[in-house]
DNA sequence: GGAACAATTTGCGCTGGCGCAAACGCTCCA
DNA sequence: TGGAGCGTTTGCGCCAGCGCAAATTGTTCC
């Protein structure tokens, strides 16, 4: 890690949570800060852990995942630099609802149940924040509802990668790339269908040269006709 | 109404977004409130208005429900008594992301995002239990997200029938009775499918006692096996 | 470089559940 | 009392997508 990653990598007022905050109160938060790096496919909590801490992501990726009593697994959400994860659990029951492990090379910060109640306590914008974002997510997460209820696994693939794109893609010569390692499992996990099914939808997309898979990583290389698809639901 | 209603009716503190407020700061709440009587099948707001306002139910049943481009519909949420409703808007992008209208006759109370944001900048309480129960929200939501990626019509019927009547049943002799209407398109709505496959699972329950409808309102006269198929997916 | 492993593709058969359409039953109102 | 309207049930045909299994390709680690 170079000098510009550690003194950048703890600048906490790039964290979502602890937006538009004054330089005094970021210096409380980073005072009871805990950081931590972590190598690729790490587990930073399992579903169902106790004793839970509030997370949030420097610097890589991290995926949500959740599974139920009968194994079948979805995910919930991909973590990219500056999110909060792992919070809720704090405000309901005291136990992580879901797994989550690193795809990438992170850096994370968390800070205990106590010590994030005093600093919302004390700074009356963290909790606002904190409202906002999971607002934001309840939204998101009532959008797929409708979605997995609705629409066909074509259609859902689609409009799962483009989410994906806009919240995540770099743009270049190609096209759009995720910038997160994306497995056909995942995709299938996120749209609540099949690893097979996803396969045989994303193959002819890619034979027809509307995206790439290299070194895991996404390509969207037609974004307008995976658009039409989310859209209309047909090429 | 009568006057135990107005007097119960106003008791703002059985919300639970106002749990655990002083009896002054009740006041304060009280104070900035518009309370509003409302009879059955009205629309309380539609998807996409803006100048939301935060919502509570004192009295009655609301159906929150979500509509696609495509006319698709689900139904997001029921409302009872003591839930707030609308809320989150306020802190995203001031927009309702759904419809709302009561099931019956229903009391409603509302407040402005500009008196809510102050409420909650003098107790700090009122935006703590905001964020327990829309991380709640969140937690059923994305439950419901995998329970419709992963699981068979016939189990998340049941499934929404026991949660259904977990929250809002009343135990009688017959069994435990739903408060609010159910049509069978709302119970479609709710678990992602269609009218005519619901009908279709429904009906056998019936004809085996399992439940009942009478006058709009299920019976649930066997939970036992209901809960049966619900875990196991097979009778 | 090659063996062991992980991820992906693909063929094949089957079925859950959708879509359509028609019939049935209940309630309200003229 | 009858008919209009809503909600529900049910028959029938069809197909999207799952499950299984095998082949293929890509990746990692001696």
């Amino acid at each position: 890690m170079s000098i510009v990653d550690v003194s950048l990598g703890r600048n906490l007022a790039s964290l979502e949570l602890f937006d538009a905050l004054s330089p005094a109160a970021l210096d409380e938060v980073r005072a009871l800060a805990r950081f931590k790096h972590l190598t690729r496919n790490t587990r930073i909590f399992n579903q169902g852990d106790g004793s839970v801490r509030a997370h949030a992501l420097i610097e890589g990726c991290v995926r949500i995942s959740q599974s139920g009593s009968d194994g079948a697994q979805v995910v919930v959400r991909f973590i990219t630099r500056g999110e909060m994860f792992g919070t809720v659990a704090l405000f309901t029951d005291g136990r992580y609802p879901a797994d989550a492990e690193t795809l990438t090379e992170c850096t994370e910060v968390s800070w205990s149940e106590a010590d994030l109640a005093q600093l919302m306590d004390r700074h009356h914008r963290i909790a606002l924040n904190f409202i906002r974002i999971i607002g934001k997510r309840l939204q998101d997460a009532q959008n797929r509802v409708r979605e997995l209820a609705t629409q066909r696994v074509e259609r859902r693939i689609a409009h799962a990668l483009l989410r994906l794109a806009r919240r995540s893609g770099h743009r270049n010569s190609e096209g759009i790339t995720i910038e997160f390692p994306l497995r056909r499992k995942d995709i299938a996990d996120i749209c609540g269908t099949t690893l097979h099914s996803a396969s045989r939808i994303l193959t002819p997309w890619e034979k027809a040269g509307w995206l790439v898979t290299r070194d895991q990583r996404l390509t969207l290389c037609r974004p307008d006709e995976i658009e039409q698809i989310a859209e209309n639901g047909e090429t």
